[in-house]
DNA sequence: TCCGCGCGTATTTTT
DNA sequence: TACGCGCGGA
């Protein structure tokens, strides 16, 4: 068994205890995907068949990775595994056993911006404050009771909700939970919380479907358990419960989704649920060096709530931690693209070995200007995913839409794109007509001359035929035969290639790159059914991390993205940026003891993704909301255990700097006077120019935006001008014309 | 019904 | 900034 050697010896144990529940507590870098892997693959060695095997994790990457490393031991059996996400797990079950409650297999899922949609069309069909009732808001409150397993039933029953929503001014939440429960039914549609949500219910409440479960996975594991919620530990405990073989791994200082049902507790639960467990901690640390790991070790012993651990590391000492300052977030960009050229030269690596994670997608853009302009390559992970983007969501809703004519959210997005004279006057009338005659909206569409009449009719009649035709094409053909032809007779295709704008050109590119994606999911021979309701079923659980590997991609690239999506990664030299009290930690999380602690959990899951050198960086002032703001750095940084950070880089305000400084406050000073003018491009308007403020100019009126938008007192008196506050340093203040207009 | 404009407001993380 | 919404004219 030579997969056994080199592991240490609570790996080793963690690998072969395969019998009994069994709980890894396993430290940052500790070679956990290592163990996991091999424990799959030694039950398979064993003879254990790949069917009866479960393993969960939160990512899709993380699921797919275990694949390809468990392939390399065992060969082709990897894929008959039960690995996948909670939620695509779930709705596998779901698809197959969800008519138990009413459910049909071609089920839609919504994801998080079709769930406000409908929400938002509930609180305005109630007459409701819209203000009051943000979908965001009232999402949230749905989310949350549903992630503890509380149904809109027990919900409106119990007084204690009630009571908190009265205390927050909302008491109707529980209707809305309500209605937006029956409609989400109604559509034969599940959100991404009814995907665990339901399966509990299916469990409880149909012992024989529980019972097949049970029987078939003889092993579970659950990666990542940390991560898990209430919700997501009862099913795999039930799932567990015939065989007993259950193993779970995770790590507490890891866990940063409390903000979404997460709960350590399901740690201790686990425990209690399993007296007899065996626990085995891995705590030593390949990846980092010794300076990280203690760093890392110096600010997650802030924490009160914790598991003693002992993260070690046999590594070589390593260089020490560097902190940045500087003077504003564009400075900040730039020293952290001056430091990895630097570096590159010096040291001779690539660009993948280096990473730039912050606390919140905005803050990608400065260092992707700054990168580009020492032309460094480098990729965004996260943000508006693939998948999000409207091109996408609007041809895939027609797919939702011809598969499942009861998806209403898929309906309201499709049914007047492209524009065919049906608007929301129109929409609001179907909704009522089905109402009162109770029928479906389909119903009504199919008989539109009957049930609506008019102008309007003819259009709606029509669409329910293309529907029609694209059903028949679903039915008949792959999925890609089928999408192209739903593409092309929609008319989405068409429109969208005569938008011959940059962004409608990069639209259709997109919609290009989908149509490639269902291509070589149909092309796959490993997937057996090629129906474009098997692909949608792939896709619909997709998200930002699981973009579609583009070829920019696979080019050596430095990787830009957020600390959450870096979880599980790790890179040579990591940069930490925007280290400022009220960004990290957030200001929305230092309210109380547990949020900061959940965002010192994130900064260690931050330190611990570097392997060889870390650099913190912050800035004294950052654009935010269009206002320029003063900065204070984070607490965090003072945490860290001082002998890590040897050196402190500082940039000191020059003169010129201070000069700049007070010039710009006095700016400030006069905002008051501020008065709104309009502005037109001027005919010459060159956006590369650039001029000093010359001696003798002043500024006249000015207003805050992104930058300062100033009327100079000069030769030209008609000229305003736009002042980018990061390019000052100079002898001069630079004043970038980005803008250059003149008065209407 | 559609389109464009101007105003106000939002800004955390993601399966 | 940048996005969404509401309003008013075509």
């Amino acid at each position: 068994m030579e997969y056994l050697e080199g592991l240490n010896e609570p790996q080793r144990q963690a690998v072969i205890h395969t019998e009994g529940p069994l709980m890894i507590i396993a430290g940052a870098g500790s070679g956990k995907t290592r163990v996991l892997t091999y424990r799959i693959a030694h039950l398979i060695y064993h003879g254990v068949d790949p069917y009866q095997i479960l393993a969960l994790t939160f990512t899709n990457k993380a699921a797919n990775e275990m694949r390809e490393r468990i392939a390399k031991v065992v060969g082709h059996e990897a894929k008959n595994i039960w690995m996948g996400t909670f939620h695509s797990i779930f709705a596998k079950i779901l698809r197959i056993d969800g008519h138990r409650l009413g459910y049909t297999r071609d089920f839609s899922i919504y994801d998080t911006e079709d769930s406000k949609n409908l929400i938002k069309n509930i609180v305005k069909e109630l007459n409701l404050d819209d203000k009051l009732y943000k979908p965001a808001v009232v999402f949230s409150r749905i989310s949350g009771a549903k992630n503890r397993l509380i149904s809109y039933r027990e919900y409106n029953t119990n007084p204690i909700y009630r009571a908190d929503d009265e205390s927050y001014q909302r008491p109707e939440i529980g209707k809305i939970y309500q209605i937006y429960q029956e409609r989400l039914f109604k559509a034969n549609a599940m959100d991404f919380d009814d995907l665990l949500f339901n399966t509990n219910v299916l469990f409880r409440d149909h012992l024989d479907v529980l019972n097949k479960y049970q029987h078939k996975f003889r092993y579970v594991m659950v990666d990542e358990f940390q991560d898990t919620n209430v919700s997501q530990y009862l099913i795999t405990r039930k799932l567990a419960a015939v065989h007993q073989n259950i193993a779970v791994v995770g790590d507490d200082a890891q866990s940063i989704y409390a903000f979404r049902g997460a709960d350590i507790q399901n740690i201790l639960n686990f425990e209690r649920d399993y007296p007899n467990l065996k626990a085995i901690r891995l705590e030593q640390n390949y990846r980092s060096t010794k300076t990280i790991v203690q760093a890392a070790n110096s600010v997650i012993a802030k924490n009160q709530a914790q598991l003693k651990k002992n993260v070690w590391t046999a590594n070589a000492e390593g260089e020490a931690i560097e902190l940045l300052k500087a003077a504003s977030d564009a400075e900040e960009a730039r020293m952290v693209a001056q430091s990895i050229f630097e570096e590159k030269m010096q040291k001779k690596r690539k660009n993948s070995d280096f990473a730039i994670l912050y606390r919140t997608n905005a803050q990608s853009r400065t260092f992707e200007e700054a990168l580009r302009k020492l032309n460094l390559r480098y990729k965004v992970v996260g943000g508006l995913s693939f998948y999000q983007r409207k091109e996408i969501k609007d041809l895939v809703a027609y797919f939702r839409f011809a598969l499942n004519q009861n998806d209403e959210e898929a309906f309201r997005r499709i049914i007047n794109l492209p524009k065919r004279g049906v608007g929301d006057a129109t929409i609001a009338r179907i909704v009522v007509v089905a109402n009162e005659y109770k029928v479906s909206i389909w119903d009504v569409l199919c008989n539109a001359f009957k049930y609506i009449g008019g102008r309007v009719a003819l259009a709606l009649d029509t669409f329910a035929t293309l529907i029609k035709s694209f059903k028949m094409a679903i039915e008949q053909k792959n999925a890609y035969d089928a999408a192209m032809e739903i593409a092309k007779n929609s008319g989405l295709l068409k429109e969208l290639y005569e938008d011959k704008s940059i962004e409608g050109l990069a639209r259709y590119e997109n919609v290009q790159e989908l149509l490639n994606g269902i291509k070589e999911f149909v092309d796959n021979p490993e997937n057996t059914d090629k129906s474009l309701g098997a692909f949608l079923q792939e896709i619909s659980l997709l998200t930002n991390a699981d973009e579609p590997e583009s070829e920019e991609d696979n080019k050596d690239a430095i990787t830009l993205m957020t600390i959450h999506s870096a979880k599980g990664l790790e890179f040579k030299h990591v940069f930490v940026v925007g280290m400022e009290e009220d960004l990290f930690p957030s200001q929305m999380m230092i309210g109380s003891r547990a949020e900061l602690e959940e965002e010192r959990r994130l900064f260690y899951v931050a330190i611990t993704r570097a392997e060889e050198k870390l650099t913190l960086t912050y800035a004294t002032s950052r654009y935010r909301f269009g206002r320029i703001k003063d900065c204070e750095p984070s607490r965090f940084l003072d945490e860290i255990d001082p002998r890590c950070i040897k050196q402190k880089k500082t940039i000191l305000p020059s003169s010129d700097r201070v000069a700049v400084k007070n010039f710009l406050n006095s700016l400030q000073a006069t905002t008051a006077q501020t008065q709104k003018t309009t502005y037109k491009p001027s005919p010459d308007f060159k956006p590369s120019d650039t001029t000093y403020l010359a001696p003798g100019m002043r500024v006249e009126h000015l207003k805050f935006g992104f930058g300062l938008v100033l009327e100079i007192q000069g030769e030209d008196k008609e000229r305003k001008a736009r002042i980018q506050f990061d390019d000052f340093g100079e002898k001069t203040l630079l004043l970038s014309f980005a803008k250059l207009k003149v008065h209407g």
